[in-house]
DNA sequence: TTGTACGCGTTATCAT
DNA sequence: ATGATAACGCGTACAA
């Protein structure tokens, strides 16, 4: 039986050393990190003492003392900066979560992820020297509180633009009129004559870019815009339907721009005695509900949130490599497979 | 303007050091660490000295550098071990997060989340002094990675108990018998006489208690036990519902041990032509799919993960300022508030 | 190939 | 009240 601990104990016992380890083995302490990190110029007889003591002790190296002496920490942090938690059920997070593991497990960096909308204690962290840069989630962030991350003297990539920002930043550009726009491409190539668009709420500039690509989409195929401001809550969504309906009875086609909308619209077109997607085919924007969070389950144009994800680590990574890039603009790169990702579901 | 770095550059730029705000404030780095750290017994003009130079500065204490010296690093990371990001959009989760952050606001420490189901690194980042304790969701978790950070020379609580574990550990229980009881209760008094159950997969601890809360409550009110295994997939969900159904058509209240069974407990309830509640009421435990992911919205007894994960982070941080508690027994608790939740909607 | 010695940025102990 | 100085655990020039 080894040595266990306690509740409270284990705050109290040690973890053991360099030292201790060099001791145990008959080493010098040099010798013992030569093994520990990548074991360059060793003799394979003390490699094996030495390993052997590690086992035995249950040695593991102190990463704090370690970022003092290198200035890494071997670790990045992705932020959440002030919102709610309900961006985690936000599949956009969680492609997003899982392009920057991935990516990252490929390296010797560990990922951390901090749900922090305190600024002070963010930047306390941040300058702390436990992570070596950040990603922010920027698409739901306090603009300001963004602006202020920008400014961290550490490397820091954005998930989506942060408006006004005055200093350089790195950041990841989604091209939501080209996805708009193949939103309402398929619209037209399985044969709606009359599309119309349930826009988001007015100034937002991701919106703004989506009703753009949904104009240019239909007045290319000679058709007229249908458009009506569906804003964030339901009761609006539900409006905008309505007058969509009144206006244009001959409505055969809805490009939905935010899916939070999009049980609304659907609820909606069958109080309507719409059927969709026999009279009336649906397309939204983002895929939050996925195959079985609506019925019917609908067509969606998603962000490509994996390759964003490894898109935005390997920015930052390769960011820290560097001496010194182009460092007076504001590097923006746009993720490396599809700008966007078209999941043809029964709505259309 | 103020000198602003560009991306590559903040690698480089280091970041102001105590002795050089010591150096502008014209005093020596022991004042200005007493400046930084709660003033203690420092004059006024100095202090205000001080202060000028770290605004002036922009310094931010290294906390790896003070986590080396003072053996903490004023943090505690969330763990989610070994499994994929579905939990993401799970309830529990997310509340279990809201009640450990909101714990943890009101302190010093930092809250990091890790999602890294590779043990190996798991370990190095936890006996890497970048943290003072660790708060494991063990509820998916993999039973024998989750007894291995049980070993971990760190304080380590659980969000459930640990299968098999051999050493002392912090965890939280919630009363699955009563909460099980209640769900059968509220059945009761809405009516049902001929209660069945659906219940997890045999041998799985929290399951067993779920069936024994349900006969119980079935028993005192001298029904009969009407019980089937459901397990964890569909299939086996749906031939437990029409085993059900079968050998008693006269059922009229289900209690579903598990949400992950749920729907396909309600697609065979329709298959068979019961609807859903008057014919068949149904409760769930656990409380995944929240008011809008079934129809009809189904009646759950969720666990009280907020309090839940209030109660562990409350653990943790006791357990760091304790000297000696009686180490040698596992520690268990259970949430403040309420045991269990009930939520009732449309389903009965 | 191996060991010695110094420094990373901070807190803490001791004088003053 | 304030300032030297010694750790903390580690990497790494430099010397051997």
């Amino acid at each position: 039986m080894t040595k266990h601990r306690g509740l409270a104990v284990g705050a109290r016992v040690r973890a053991p050393t360099l030292e201790q380890v060099a001791v145990a083995a008959g080493v010098s302490r040099a010798t013992v990190s030569r093994v520990v990190n990548g074991a360059a110029q060793v003799r394979d007889d003390k490699i094996d003492r030495v390993k052997n003591a590690i086992a035995r002790l249950g040695y593991v190296p102190n990463r704090a003392a370690r970022a003092l002496v290198t200035q890494r920490a071997d670790s990045i942090a992705l932020l959440l900066p002030g919102l709610d938690l309900q961006v985690l059920s936000d599949p956009l997070f969680a492609g997003l979560l899982r392009g920057v593991g991935r990516t990252l497990a490929a390296t010797s960096s560990q990922l951390v992820v901090l749900f922090e909308d305190d600024p002070r204690r963010l930047v306390r962290y941040l300058g702390g020297g436990h992570v070596d840069g950040a990603i922010v989630v920027s698409q739901y962030g306090d603009p300001a509180l963004l602006r202020q991350l920008a400014r961290q003297v550490l490397p820091v990539v954005f998930s989506a633009p942060v408006p006004g920002c005055d200093v350089p930043v790195g950041q990841v550009e989604v091209d939501d009129v080209a996805a708009a726009r193949a939103a309402v491409g398929h619209l037209l190539s399985i044969g709606c004559r009359r599309i119309g668009t349930v826009a988001g709420r007015p100034g937002l500039p991701s919106g703004q870019d989506r009703l753009t690509g949904y104009r240019e989409a239909v007045a290319a195929a000679g058709l007229p815009v249908v458009q009506e401001f569906g804003g964030a809550c339901d009761e609006e969504a539900e409006r905008a339907v309505a007058t969509l309906l009144a206006e244009h009875p001959d409505l055969d086609g809805l490009f939905v721009a935010s899916d939070v909308m999009a049980r609304a619209v659907l609820r909606m077109l069958a109080a309507h005695g719409r059927r969709v997607p026999d009279d009336v085919a649906v397309v939204v924007f983002d895929d939050r509900f996925g195959a079985t969070g609506t019925v019917p389950a609908l067509t969606a144009v998603g962000r490509p949130s994996e390759a964003l994800g490894a898109c935005l680590a390997e920015m930052l990574l390769g960011d820290e490599d560097e001496i010194l890039t182009d460092s007076s603009a504001t590097q923006s790169a746009v993720p490396d497979r599809a700008a966007f990702e078209l999941v043809v579901r029964d709505s259309t």
